[in-house]
DNA sequence: GAACTCACG
DNA sequence: ACGTACGTGAGTTCA
């Protein structure tokens, strides 16, 4: 029997939100409103079995009662913003439930609910409507049931036609003549002044409607006559108002509202994310009249796993279902993966894991699994497999093939979820419980390698956990239509990003521990210049100890304080400069231990002694916006602002005689994206006249000529396009050019008024983030923004800060990648020995042997600037040297 | 391990 | 009024 259960979802929510204590989750979201929303919900569905249903909700400030009557609804207090916060939640919770919901423009929930209870009605069908508000009982009929909460939410009481006899001693249809009387303070529904339910009643008993009511005032007396005499338009217009509008147009067909019970797998991640512990172990219990077939729901046991502990005996089993092989995991510890120690493999069907000692793979037999590992013809999924092939590289053995990685699709999904790991995503998905790494090898000094049995037990249901996940990824990546970013982009880029780490970059050792030398020199008369001008010998390193001294001691001003005490960053001492001569010095060794202790001391420890090369990692699941990171050493942050670090680029050379460094770097990228996803007239313009944007700005901004712009100009305007890309704040601003916050704000001011279509943008990408939840670059990567509705300043304007940066900063993200993916294709089908070796967010430095050198110089700008096709121009410039100091 | 500082885009 | 520019990683000190 089908049954149908339309539910106010304004009317709830509000309910829930004043019935429920406060309730946040760890990261400060409100949350109180959808928990008691979800509870009633739960609990409905389990006692009603209902085939169908769908949430309805209001939809804008201003609906058609409006436009007769422009006070309904007024006097009401605004939202508060930790309910606010809460509406995207609840609609995302209802999609992971697989529950419809539904608004439209100028209708409230009620009437959408009226016109679904008349068509279902008319179609012979059962509705119940779960309401807060009575108004909702003029819907009742014999298929149509109202329930209304009782006593916060979680409770309703049904309401049939008899249940209103009772109660009222009415028909359904007079609940509007009894609004109509007695008004409702609630929507500002007038009514009549000194009439109540009780008077109310008794006149409908008497008359049966309004119309009634108001033709028989001859037959009344005293001031209940006369009000009714005087106030007879505003008993018509209430009435009018409380009378539920039923022909609303419902995109919405009856197998749109189909409930077929919840699946584990997409409701168990939102509800963790909200945190809602008590009604996750509820959900097992609750299913659709549709049933609980696939077991989704059903809290199961981890599986029997066939595990087979492989030796060279039985390699020929394993090779006889190499073709079969679904998933493997190549399990390694250490945190960096050039130097990770190989723990064993798994490789697995569906139906049997087998693990494989790393020893094993050195024997003879075992070349049948080596090869198929090494061809990159055949596809393997598993998870960090750009870990597994360094771990490997190392080993001497080659991995290729990389088909769909796990840990990179769960980045690509929510790239800030931080628990990307398998028993993380085991949880996330629903699956039977998966003990974690540390639970099963111990950490930091704990850490032990279990014994063979527990090992191949735990990879085993890693690998197990792995294959259930990777359709639900595929389904999810579909729908997000994010299969272009996967892979055509990401899994390509990763095989490629391991190759430029294997290749690593050559550095001249000698001339490093020159520049060492060169700075201890300097280093050591600072600090004695120091320590004589303080007058004592002191940890110059401690920001504590400097900070006594400063402030302490020589009473200089203090100018910042962090958490814990004086701030003495350079900011800080820049301003400090004047008052005192140790100041400067202090700042000159800051600058030189930063050198050295990084720089020197540090690039030479990651010197590999095996290739006299540093092998960077570069992360491709960390960054939320989709940028790379760069670890073991980190090659994305090599000085060069400063003269004297820049010095240390002149160490980084081609690993081949005779070989140059060659690099090209994109040319306002952040603000050509910005120009194209604005849509500004005015940025593009400047764009494709290729004009200096920072001098065009000060132009804008100031409005002056382009001779008129001087260098101070040029350089607020160049500050001002910083903010712009950051997401901009006056206080922001303010900060970075030392002026007031008034002063900030009117440059922001200004430009926005000369660039209309970035003010566009920024107003209408924090709208979309605030109606959707997250944002997207032009590729499709999405990152959430939870706290884009939060009630705390500071968090929500955080939130709109990033709204506004990570289109921007993502984009140009996913456009070099591009241009990596395309300059190692090219280079293949050059057939070119140049490789490329890093990337820095905006520019890729390759080595290059004298006969390519003016092709690739040719090449590698051309491929760059036509890896994204925007309304304006890429640009790229390159330039080349015998070390990465000349190549820039 | 958190806090502070500073290197890069 | 609220008080931060966006995104990273690494070295040092100190509780």
């Amino acid at each position: 029997m089908d049954k149908l259960i339309l539910i106010d979802g304004n009317s709830i929510i509000y309910r829930a939100f004043f019935a429920m204590p406060p309730l946040t989750n760890s990261s400060g979201l409100h949350t109180n409103a959808v928990y008691g929303f979800t509870n009633m919900l739960l609990r409905l569905i389990h006692e009603e079995q209902p085939s169908h249903i769908l949430v309805a909700f209001d939809a804008g400030k201003v609906t058609f009662r409006h436009e007769g009557y422009q006070d309904y609804k007024g006097g009401r207090d605004k939202t508060p913003p930790e309910l606010s916060e809460q509406f995207p939640l609840m609609r995302e919770l209802l999609e992971s439930f697989g529950i419809a919901w539904f608004e439209l423009p100028g209708y409230e929930a009620d009437d959408i609910i009226g016109t679904l209870t008349k068509q279902a009605e008319e179609s012979g069908r059962e509705v119940l409507v779960v309401t807060g508000d009575k108004d909702m009982l003029q819907v009742v009929s014999d298929r149509v049931k109202v329930a209304l909460t009782r006593k916060g939410v979680s409770e309703v009481e049904p309401y049939g036609p008899k249940e209103i006899e009772e109660r009222y001693g009415l028909k359904p249809e007079q609940i509007i003549d009894l609004k109509g009387l007695m008004g409702d303070t609630s929507d500002n529904i007038p009514g009549v002044p000194g009439i109540g339910e009780k008077t109310a009643l008794k006149l409908l008993h008497q008359f049966g409607s309004v119309e009634s009511v108001l033709a028989h005032t001859d037959e009344l007396k005293g001031k209940m006559k006369e009000n009714l005499v005087n106030h007879a338009d505003d008993a018509r217009m209430s009435k009018q108002l409380a009378t539920i509008y039923r022909e609303v147009q419902v995109e919405r067909s009856w197998e749109d509202m189909t409930f077929s019970g919840i699946e584990a797998e997409k409701a168990v991640p939102v509800l963790r994310r909200l945190e809602f512990k008590s009604l996750l172990e509820r959900l097992p219990a609750v299913s659709g009249a549709a049933g609980t077939e696939a077991g989704a729901t059903e809290r199961s046991e981890s599986p029997d796993l066939d595990v087979t502990i492989v030796d060279a005996a039985k390699l020929s089993e394993v090779e006889k279902h190499l073709h079969e092989i679904e998933g493997i995991v190549i399990e390694s510890y250490g945190e960096n993966p050039h130097h990770a120690t190989i723990m064993g493999l798994m490789l697995s069907t569906a139906k049997r894991h087998f693990f494989l000692p790393l020893e094993l793979l050195k024997e003879e037999e075992a070349k049948p699994v080596l090869s198929w590992l090494g061809d990159e013809n055949i596809p393997k999924r598993g998870y960090d497999l750009h870990r597994a092939d360094l771990a490997l590289f190392w080993q001497g053995i080659a991995f290729a093939g990389a088909e769909h990685d796990v840990e990179l699709a769960a980045y690509l999904l929510d790239p800030t979820e931080n628990d990307q790991t398998i028993s993380g995503l085991a949880a996330k998905y629903g699956l039977p419980y998966l003990p974690s790494d540390e639970e099963v090898y111990g950490k930091g000094a704990k850490f032990k390698v279990p014994n063979v049995d527990i090992l191949s037990l735990h990879l085993a249901r890693k690998a197990d956990a792995l294959l259930r996940i990777i359709p639900l990824q595929r389904s999810e990546l579909e729908k997000y239509e994010m299969n272009r970013l996967f892979y055509d982009l990401e899994m390509p880029l990763s095989r490629i990003l391991a190759d430029m780490e294997k290749q690593g970059v050559a550095v001249n050792q000698d001339a490093l521990k020159e520049l060492g030398v060169e700075f201890e020199t300097q280093i050591n008369k600072l600090v004695a210049r120091i320590y004589e001008i303080a007058g004592t010998e002191f940890n110059l390193n401690s920001p504590k100890q400097l900070g006594e001294i400063l402030f302490d001691k020589l009473s200089l001003p203090v100018i910042k304080k962090t958490k814990t005490g004086y701030s003495t960053d350079a900011e800080v001492l820049e301003k400090l400069a004047p008052y005192h001569e140790i100041v400067q010095f202090i700042l000159e060794y800051r600058q030189l231990a930063k050198l050295q202790s990084t720089y020197v001391e540090g690039l030479l420890k990651e010197i590999s002694p095996k290739t006299g090369k540093v092998h960077t990692y570069f992360r491709q699941t960390v960054a939320a916006t989709g940028r790379l990171s760069s670890q073991f050493p980190n090659l994305q942050n090599i000085p060069i602002r400063l003269e004297e670090g820049r010095k240390i680029r002149k160490v980084f050379v081609p690993s081949e005689e005779g070989w140059y460094i060659l690099s090209a770097d994109y040319s306002q990228i952040e603000l050509r994206v910005l120009a194209h996803i604005s849509g500004d007239k005015g940025l593009q313009e400047a764009f494709l006249h290729d004009m200096d944007i920072h001098t065009k700005t000060a132009m804008d901004v100031f409005g002056v000529g382009p001779d008129q712009v001087d260098a101070n100009m040029r350089r607020s305007a160049k500050a001002v396009n910083f903010g712009i890309v950051y997401g901009i704040s006056d206080y922001g601003l303010s900060q970075n050019l030392n002026i007031t916050r008034k002063e900030a704000a009117r440059f922001i001011d200004q430009y926005f008024d000369a660039f209309q279509g970035v003010r566009r943008y920024m107003d209408e990408i924090v709208k979309e983030a605030k109606r959707d939840g997250y944002v997207k670059t032009l590729l499709e990567r999405r990152r959430y923004l939870p706290e884009i509705n939060a009630s705390n300043f500071n968090l929500r304007s955080f939130a709109e800060r990033t709204a506004m940066n990570t289109p921007i900063q993502g984009t140009a993200a996913d456009i070099i990648k591009l241009a990596m993916v395309l300059m190692d294709k090219t280079l293949y089908e050059h057939k070119l020995k140049s490789r490329m070796l890093l990337q820095v967010h905006d520019e890729l430095v390759f080595e290059v042997p004298p006969d390519e050198l003016e092709l690739m110089k040719k090449l590698l700008p051309e491929t760059m600037e036509k890896a994204l096709q925007l309304s304006v121009p890429l640009k790229a410039e390159v330039s080349c040297g015998l070390n990465w100091y000349e190549a820039k």
